[in-house]
DNA sequence: ACTTGTGAAGCATTTCACAGCC
DNA sequence: GGCTGTGAAATGCTTCACAAGT
């Protein structure tokens, strides 16, 4: 085992939060046990590289047995710090920005939407979802009690830099950006991007290029 | 050069993209030309990168002047399959489907939404935006006239696997999957998974763990 | 008998560094 | 002088294969 905080690759930390959904449901189901070539046939992830992405953790595993599946649960929950109450702030209102704010799987999750912004005055103020949208300007200050530690920026690519630097001056210290460009931030903050038209750009390459073409599972990952 | 379908990393395809989006801009504000290294300022990506990336499909460049602007632009257009008409299926019309077809961003794009299926019986008839929500069951059928060949999954974990297997039966041959849950396709068909939990649990690992953590240019990153 | 954890090997991708061209 | 295209080196990630544990 190494000290936990080495320098994990990040495929091996996308395919942790895979794993974490496999035993999940294993846990739900009443699976006490897997073994790492079991969870194969459920993540589709190959045995080996399943027990070299724990190993950076720990030895989680008992030889011949496997891995005790709420044993495991528990302790890549804490690895992730999804045990605790984890506070977003979503940043536009617009039609991206209300679909994630009504998203009903953050529902026994630890994700908590704690708060919905925007800079558009015929916007704020009205209610969405059971929310009320508030004015982007006071993010900082509302945002001293409101305590979002994730900010979601759902803003045109134009506004998207801009709300970026606001969050980060508001307490936030990681991004998960929908705008359809690059946001520059200290390297002291988390940033992961979203951006539906390079996916389906990276699609349209492939189209009638059918014969032998692989797949992906999300590496920006990521794919 | 090589012969332009050797193997190209998927890492590339996603950049490739990335120059895509700065192509465009620097064609919309008059710059002829470009070099790697001033590239570099506006997407980011190393000059050695850029060039290497751009090598696996033609020698678009000119030693000592840089790269055309409208000509990389134009080759770059074509060999992405993004000078044609690419129509896509959306299923799903809940919070995400929604959103997603009235994404303003499609407006002056290759990408045209030609229909929008659900399952739910109280929202098949209906308009959104501008598109009857059509029967998924009729899908197969009705897609011998739209002829989509990209499909879009907005559905329930539970469903995708269902909805992935329709849309290949109904002739797409590419799939964004926005559904928490892997599918699985045959190797002829190109699929990119975009999840938001997986994103932001991935997220939640660096929070604290501030110091020296890298970024992320969606791989799948994708990270 | 079965399975883990892990060095070492293998493979993929990025970066270097420089010959050649404008 | 400035820049590209590209072999070669470096880095990073995955897979193998096996000793050790139950």
């Amino acid at each position: 085992m190494r000290p936990a905080s080495d320098k994990i690759p990040q495929p091996t930390l996308s395919r942790l939060t895979l794993y974490l959904r496999c035993l999940r449901r294993l846990a739900r189901e009443g699976v006490n046990t897997i073994s790492s070539a079991k969870m194969e046939a459920h993540c589709g992830i190959v045995p080996a590289q399943i027990r070299k992405d724990l190993s950076y953790f720990g030895e989680f595993g008992k030889p011949g047995a496997g891995y005790d599946v709420q044993h495991l649960l528990a302790r890549l929950t804490e690895i992730m710090q999804l045990d605790r109450e984890q506070r977003i702030a979503i940043i536009g209102a617009g039609n991206l920005g209300a679909a994630l704010a009504g998203y009903a799987g953050f529902a026994q999750s630890p994700f908590r939407i704690v708060g919905i912004f925007d800079n558009n005055f015929n916007k704020i103020g009205r209610m969405l979802w059971n929310h009320e949208i508030l004015d982007l300007q006071r993010l900082s200050e509302i945002n001293q009690h409101m305590r979002a530690n994730i900010g979601i920026i759902a803003v045109p690519a134009e506004a998207a830099q801009e709300v970026a630097d606001q969050l980060l001056k508001s307490g936030v210290s990681a991004i998960l950006n929908f705008a359809p460009t690059l946001i520059e931030v200290p390297p002291d903050v988390a940033v992961r991007n979203v951006d539906l038209t390079r996916e389906l750009e990276v699609l349209c390459y492939h189209l009638d290029r059918l014969t032998s073409s692989p797949q992906d599972a999300s590496p920006n990952d990521d794919q």
